[in-house]
This record gives structure tokens, sequence and C-alpha cells, in this order.
DNA sequence: CTGGGCTCCTGTCAGC
DNA sequence: TGCTGACAGGAGCCCA
């Protein structure tokens, strides 16, 4: 589920809270995505330092290495102060520390908490190379899409969630931003004029900056740091809403199926 | 290099 | 009520 603004609100909210402790004990659950990477002793005694986020992956330093972490669909990461309740079957990953402990709860188990030496090297390394932009770097802008859109044929959509151009957005806000942006989800991705792409690049800013400011989506399972919920999901405007009249012209919502994932739309506010 | 499809796993819900 | 299939916020990997 996450997408970036839920991993940012994770960030936000965990940060205060576990930067600076020190490890004195780690749990494993069952298998996530990937293995650690390491013993799980070697974490013990190390102190976290500032969290840091790219894309939809939050990076823990732990001095001369640290874990990258990822929530996958259906992951989010809790903090309980002195000593946590017992894990449930979910919890696959607990971070004991001095000020409280960390918890990774994830149903689905496509998250991940992995060790690499650095952030530049290692598993981490690999993982984070080839995304593209994070959107609210000043260097993201139209001139960045249209660019980085040429030539593809792919629906743009598709481009938005593949994260090689623009990192952060994910089914709902691909489909949001493009919505903002009325342009039609299906349409090759090297089609975008250079104005649309410029009309996109600020959707995907305000959608994504609007979700944060609300904490985030909660579909089902997502909690900050805190269990609290995010708001965003009241004031989708075609997400989920298939069959329900479009909130700018009264069409119906479409729903159409895009590399296997939902896709949905206005007909007629979305143009070729 | 690009793009499409599959896969990992569990829970929920609609429909019969 | 019980079973079955579709679908769910991601993205790495393999293959054409």
């Amino acid at each position: 589920m996450p997408e970036l603004p839920e991993v940012e609100t994770t960030r936000r909210t965990l940060a205060p809270r576990i930067e600076g402790a020190n490890i004195e004990a780690v749990r494993l659950g069952k298998p996530l995505r990937w293995p650690l990477g390491c013993d799980a002793e070697r974490l013990v005694g190390r102190t976290v330092g500032a969290l840091e986020r790219r894309g939809k992956y939050l990076w823990m330093p732990l001095g001369d290495g640290g874990l990258l972490i990822h929530l996958g669909m259906s992951g989010s990461l809790g903090f309980h102060d002195g000593a946590a309740p017992p894990g449930g079957p979910h919890d696959h990953f607990d971070l004991v520390t001095s000020r409280g402990t960390m918890r990774l709860h994830d149903p689905r188990r496509f998250g991940a908490v992995v060790w690499s030496p650095s952030r530049d090297e290692g598993p981490a390394a690999r993982l984070l190379a080839g995304l593209g932009l994070e959107p609210f770097d000043a260097a993201f802008d139209g001139a960045h899409l249209h660019r980085a859109l040429r030539g593809r044929r792919m629906a743009i959509k598709q481009a938005l969630l593949a994260g090689d151009v623009v990192v952060g957005a994910g089914n709902i806000y691909a489909c949001e931003a493009l919505f903002d942006a009325g342009i039609d989800p299906r349409l090759p991705a090297g089609r975008l004029s250079r104005p649309r792409c410029e009309r996109l690049a600020a959707s995907l800013r305000a959608t994504l900056a609007g979700a944060l400011g609300m904490g985030g989506t909660t579909l089902r399972d997502f909690r900050d740091a805190h269990g609290m919920s995010g708001t965003f999901q009241q004031q989708a405007r075609v997400y989920g809403r298939e069959g329900e009249p479009c909130g700018a012209c009264g069409t119906r919502v479409r729903r159409v199926v895009q590399g296997q994932r939902s896709t949905f739309f206005c007909p007629r506010c979305q143009r070729r």
C-alpha cells in the first residue's frame, strides 16, 4: 500500500522516537521478501541514526551499515514505548531499543528489512539504483518528465508506476495525479506534450503533498508510527470510485486494467 | 534497451 | 453458511 506519502509519514512519526536509540535485541518473525542478510546479533549495540527516505524505501543508518526497509503492499511500522505487547501472527520484525520497540506489521510479507554495509554499496545500492527523481526534488519538473518519457510507448500510468522516471507514486496517487492533470492514463507516455508534462509534474507534486498533509491513505491497514490512520482516501476523486459520478463533470468513473493493476479515471475529464 | 507478464503472501469480499 | 474467484497500497525478475 504504502506510497510516498505513507512512507514519509512513517519516517516523520518514527524518526523522533527512534533516532539515537540503542538496539538491545532483534526479533524475527516469518520470512519477508528477502532475508535480513546478516546475523541479527550484529545489530545489537548499535545506535540508530537519522532516518532517510528514498522513493518508497527507508534507510536506517546503524553506524558502519544500516537497514533498508520497504513496506511492500501491506506493511506498516509501529513504535511501542517500553515493553511491546506480544507479537501477533503478522508482526515479522521487532527492533527492541533503549527507547522502545519498532515493529514491522506486514500481513502479506511483500515488505523487507535488509542489512547493507551502506546506502551506496551492497544490497541497498542495488535496490536503490535506477530509481528516478524524487518528486519534490527541484530537478523534477515538466522538462525532466518530457525528456525522460520521450520515445516511451508504455502508457503514462504505467510509466509513473515504474519508478525510473520519478518515484513515489503508486496506484492511488498515479490515478489521482492523472485525474488532476486531465490526462488519459492509457496515453502512450512519449506522446505527452511538454505543456502536459508541466501540468502532470505539478499535479503529481500537489497530489503527493496533499496526501502527506493528511497523513497518507488508509485503505485497510496503514498506520503511522503512532498507530494513526491517514485520511486521504476520503479525498480520492477517482481511485476506488468505479461507477460513481465524477465530482467535476458527473460522468461515471471508469476502471480499466493496466499491467494487472486497476486504473480509475474519468473518461470525460481525462483526455488523450 | 524496452515492455509485458509473473510472482511472492494473506486477507477480504462479492456472488453463487 | 460455505466455497470460489477476484482483487488489494509493490516491484524485482525473467523473457521476448
